[in-house]
RNA sequence: UGCCGGGUCGUCUAAGGGUAGGACGACAGAUUUUGGUUCUGUUUGUGAGGGUUCGAAUCCUUCCCCGGCAACCA
């Protein structure tokens, strides 16, 4: 696990702060609702206590980040608490690494917990709660197979039968339970199950199964046990035993509510109770880990924190402020029907962010920039000219950038044949160098393929930023470097993981969808004053976009992700026409 | 076909018998030494029918559509 950066857009609010900050009053969700009724009926005794309960089997995603602001926000806008703890109830898909990864993006996102608890904490108390309703003649033993079960318990149309062991002896399935427990059976050879109702409408009352037998080795028991509680049995009663007051939960457990409460209730603890709210989706990517894990095992990223994954680590080394996560996370709300967000939102909520914060750098972002010569400006001459370090930003100041009388720029910024609305470089155009002086093209330089190789321009001595008495408007700035001063570096340009806005809804794999062109290394060329900057480190590269550096990143070669660009209407036209 | 949910602008999300509002997007304009930012304006919505009511997105009813549920996963 990599150890996770510092954020210095991490801070949270504290609760004055927050209060103060909020702009018009926002309405309340529906579990908001639920919250403020339950404290005004005096329910729990005022008292707000939530949790943050992943299975350590993978890293968490934007998803698991909105249910993260959710359950911490909640608790920390009603004065309440939250537990992280880790549903560890099957160990042979959990790991420590994934622990760790949670741990370190929880905390990235900004928030701390009150405990940090695991499922397998209470593996002693869920043993004995399963002997006192195996006692209660709530629970049996079952011998019969996986696919007997199964087949037993019928289909959402057809009720399930009865198994022939559900009428075994209150002391012949304590024993058996025991001897699971004992280590006397094989992995599969019975199962403790709830006694509930193999007729009921709700699959998940056909008496489920509450313990299986494996013998595994578990990441934090080891091999103290060999039979593991089943999610329904581990659950409620670890919500139950830290008397979390709200489980929220997303709706594809709804069905299993009523066992969450029937066996709170066979148990008589702690009521807590669960309420759904609908995940989050989001347009371009998958959600699932099981498909996450698939990208990754099949190397189609180059692992969890790769910046194309919509996960947290990866999000992060996109260069996504854990800021602007939050911001995400409260704008898309809190429902219970389906939902689809078009990555469009979070793009816009790093930007509003990046736009105020970020120093904009000259960086021509081209595999073949056009050398621009000034055919008027001395040889060997070097002037400094000064470029605001954000005009968002008037505190931030100005830094000198070296101009001489070479250039790059990007290929883009010229046009033999410029359409109408073009305002960049085109054959006895002008245009402003940002920062520097007005232009003229003169002359177009190419070579025997007929390819642009140099543009010979004069440029317009009294045009200079700042004390421009020339009198020519030019309708386009563009961006540069000096050739003898820029340094080059490496720039990881990313796009949409897949080319399917839903790919849920496809009749095709989802990997048929993944994106070509998703990661596209370039070459660019950037301003010297770049040569110190630390893998983190965010920039706005004028005209382009927001970058960061990435960890790859060393002394001898610089490495830049691009975040997000900068919205580009000039592209948009191009693309409808 | 059984059970449980859910349907409000393109996308999210409010309004819970009394003006359908906000955000993102889109479009138009202003400003701009980033075709960025900012500002202004515009557009578009209660799945359908019936009922109750002075008045329905909201209550009742029939229908339609969408999602989830049949792992010894969570």
């Amino acid at each position: 696990m990599p150890e996770v950066p510092n954020d210095t857009n991490n801070r949270i609010s504290n609760e004055s702060e927050r209060r103060s900050d909020a702009p018009a009053e926002r309405s309340l969700n529906f579990i908001e609702q639920i919250v403020e009724e339950d404290i005004a009926s005096g329910k729990n005794g005022g008292r707000v206590h939530t949790r943050f309960p992943p299975e350590p089997n993978g890293y968490l995603h934007i998803g698991h980040a909105k249910s993260i602001c959710l359950n911490f926000g909640l608790a920390d806008k009603y004065g309440g608490k939250t537990n992280l703890r880790f549903d560890d109830t099957n160990p042979v898909t959990e790991d420590t690494e994934y622990v760790e990864s949670i741990k370190a993006d929880v905390r990235w996102l900004g928030f701390e917990w009150e405990n940090e608890f695991y499922a397998s904490d209470y593996f002693d108390q869920l043993y004995a709660f399963a002997e006192n309703l195996i006692q209660k003649g709530y629970a049996y033993v079952d011998d019969s197979t996986a696919e007997v079960i199964a087949a037993q318990k019928g289909t959402p149309t057809e009720p399930g039968k009865d198994s022939p062991y559900r009428t075994r002896s209150v002391e012949e399935n304590l024993d058996l339970f025991r001897r699971m427990k004992a280590g006397e059976f094989p992995d599969g050879a019975k199962v403790l199950r709830a006694k509930i109702d193999m007729a009921s409408p709700n699959m998940h009352f056909r008496d489920p199964i509450m313990y299986r037998i494996k013998h595994a080795h578990h990441h934090r028991t080891g091999d103290a046990w060999c039979i593991y509680p089943m999610y329904d049995f581990a659950h409620g009663q670890s919500d139950s035993i830290e008397q979390i007051t709200h489980s929220l939960c997303t709706l594809e457990f709804e069905v299993h509510r009523p066992v969450y409460d029937w066996y709170i209730e066979k148990l008589g603890i702690f009521p807590s109770r669960q309420i759904e709210f609908a995940r989050l989706n989001l347009t371009y990517t998958v959600m699932s880990k099981r498909k996450l894990l698939q990208l990754v095992n099949e190397g189609h990223v180059s692992g969890w924190d790769d910046p194309r994954m919509p996960t947290i680590a990866g999000i992060r080394r996109r260069g996504y402020t854990s800021a602007s996560i939050r911001e995400f996370a409260d704008r898309i709300g809190i429902a219970r029907r389906d939902n689809l967000i078009d990555v469009g939102l979070l793009e816009f909520c790093i930007r509003e962010e990046l736009n105020k914060t970020t120093t904009r750098v000259m960086a021509v972002v081209d595999e073949q920039p056009i050398k621009v010569v000034l055919t008027n400006y001395p040889e060997g001459q070097v002037d400094e000219v000064a470029i605001e370090n954000n005009p968002e930003d008037h505190e931030s100041g100005h830094r000198n950038v070296p101009f001489s009388r070479e250039l790059y720029i990007e290929r883009d910024d010229f046009l033999e044949n410029p359409p109408k609305k073009y305002f960049r470089l085109s054959p006895g155009g002008m245009v402003r160098l940002k920062g520097a002086y007005i232009i003229k093209c003169e002359e177009v330089v190419k070579n025997d393929e007929g390819e642009i190789v140099e543009l010979h321009c004069v440029y317009i001595p009294e045009s200079r930023s700042g004390s421009d008495t020339s009198g020519i408007n030019v309708k386009g700035t563009i961006h540069w470097v000096s050739v003898a001063h820029t340094i080059e570096a490496e720039v990881r340009l990313y796009d949409r993981l897949l080319t399917s806005e839903d790919p849920s809804s496809e009749d095709r794999d989802f990997k048929e969808f993944i994106n070509p062109k998703s990661l596209e290394v370039v070459r660019a060329y950037v301003e010297p004053s770049l040569k110190t900057a630390q893998a983190g480190d965010r920039f706005q590269f004028i005209r382009k976009g927001y970058f960061c550096i990435d960890p790859d990143s060393s002394n001898e070669k610089l490495v830049f992700n691009r975040t997000v660009t900068l919205k580009d209407t000039w592209a948009k036209e191009q693309r409808k026409s």
